[in-house]
DNA sequence: TCTGGGGTCCTAGGACCC
DNA sequence: TCTGGGGTCCTAGGACCC
């Protein structure tokens, strides 16, 4: 099992695990009696590893379709227009597979559809019944159809726990019964959304490949305190690096922002003590990129919130209102002095960091970093770092 | 003791413009 | 006595996704 940041709650379950009745979401400190009865191996979550797995699986992908939307982290969408003319979708999807697990050692499933919605479907029930092999055409309409009456409707993309249950109120249980619902009555009692997903259901594509990710709206760096913080110290620290954070995810996104807000709260879930949660924003004359600018605003932000005598859980920095130049139109009257060489300044600092033989920081990040999460069962960086190498004995 | 992190889209209502 | 028509922008809240 993998568990998320901060060791607190359950992501990723193998076969057996989900065979125990473990949940997407359990939080893991109930259940340590369970984990160490039936000696179940717990992981922290391990981004770098992961994310560098992902990329090699996209570029398999990438070598065997001329257009490929990287959807998440372990999900892609691939245009297969043109393929069945030379081959039988199945068997591509076969191959897909083999190659994947020939050069990633990764098993991926495979669905075949005319549009994004049963492709995911499909994709769904090549998990779900293994004698599929792991891969399921639905190009045919027959076969979405019989598949659809199986699947309940919150399975669906796009339908989550609140629309599931208004459907079901409905009388709509399952996917058929949702892609056979008229679409007026969908709009009468939801939204455009939803009534995307029903057309697609039936066929019809209105959602297209986004081979290009669009440019980021917002940038959030945000974490729970290994420990809670109560110092306000500490909690200057804690922002002053998610703002560092952010504001290099800024330039890796070539953006600039003039949106910046902070907040801080406390455990939603403590019975003793009142909850306190508190965002504060403000919005700079100029749109900036330099991480002066983003630390000053979001310590400011802070200053705004800040009450002694609670014990925070999480806090975070946000990033909004995102330009591609550093120029905004002034005011007549407002007088303003830009920095000097603050590209170049930002363009050395990332050089440094990304370099690989060192890190440069801010004095207002901190060193001791006591509030930093929890990540006592990390596997290695097998991939990402010499010294972490995989070991095999022959 | 202990409950993740990072996003998107849509809608309604209010403020404001000419 | 009587008070239009057509817009934009912003924000908050609600829903969803992985």
């Amino acid at each position: 099992m993998v568990l998320s940041n901060n060791d607190a709650c359950v992501i990723a379950r193998s076969a057996e695990a989900k065979k125990l009745g473990i949940k997407m979401g359990d939080p893991f400190f109930k259940m340590r009696a369970l984990f160490e009865q039936h000696k179940i191996v717990t992981f922290s979550s391990n981004y770098a590893l992961y994310a560098d797995m992902s990329t090699r699986v996209m570029t398999v992908l990438e070598e065997m379709s001329p257009a490929v939307e990287i959807y998440s982290i372990d999900e892609a969408f691939m245009n297969l227009q043109g393929v069945s003319n030379c081959k039988d979708l199945e068997e591509f999807g076969r191959e897909v597979r083999a190659k994947v697990l020939q050069w990633t050692g990764l098993t991926v499933g495979v669905g075949i559809a005319p549009t994004k919605t049963l492709a995911k479907l499909a994709n769904y029930s090549a998990k779900k019944w293994t004698k599929t092999g792991g891969v399921v055409d639905l190009s045919l309409a027959g076969r979405q159809r019989k598949l659809m009456a199986l699947v309940e409707v919150g399975e669906v993309w796009g339908v989550g726990r609140r629309i599931s249950k208004k459907l079901n109120d409905m009388g709509i249980k399952t996917a058929l019964q949702l892609a056979d619902t008229p679409t007026p009555l969908i709009r009468k009692h939801f939204n455009i959304v939803l009534e995307r997903t029903v057309r697609e259901l039936r066929g019809e594509p209105c959602l297209e490949l986004e081979e290009f990710a669009p440019t980021k709206q917002q940038i959030v760096c945000s974490r729970s305190f290994g420990d809670r913080v109560s110092e306000y110290d500490l909690m200057r620290e804690a922002i002053c690096s998610h703002a560092v954070r952010a504001a290099e995810k800024l330039r890796g996104e070539h953006q600039y922002c003039r949106h910046i807000s902070a907040f801080i709260k406390t455990s939603p879930f403590a019975v003793n003590e009142v909850y306190y949660g508190k965002t504060a924003g403000t919005k700079l004359q100029i749109p900036t990129q330099d991480t002066r600018d983003i630390v000053a605003a979001a310590t400011k932000c802070l200053d705004a919130i800040w009450q002694d005598g609670h014990s925070f859980q999480k806090c975070g920095v946000m990033l909004g209102d995102f330009y591609s130049q550093g120029v905004a139109q002034l005011g007549l009257f407002d007088e303003y002095q830009p920095r000097s060489n603050s590209e170049q300044l930002m363009a050395v600092l990332d050089g440094i960091n990304h370099s690989g033989k060192g890190r440069v920081w801010f004095a207002g990040q901190g060193v001791q970093k006591s509030w930093e999460m929890k990540r006592q069962m990390l596997s290695p960086a097998y991939t990402t770092r010499f010294s972490e190498l995989m070991r095999v004995k022959l």
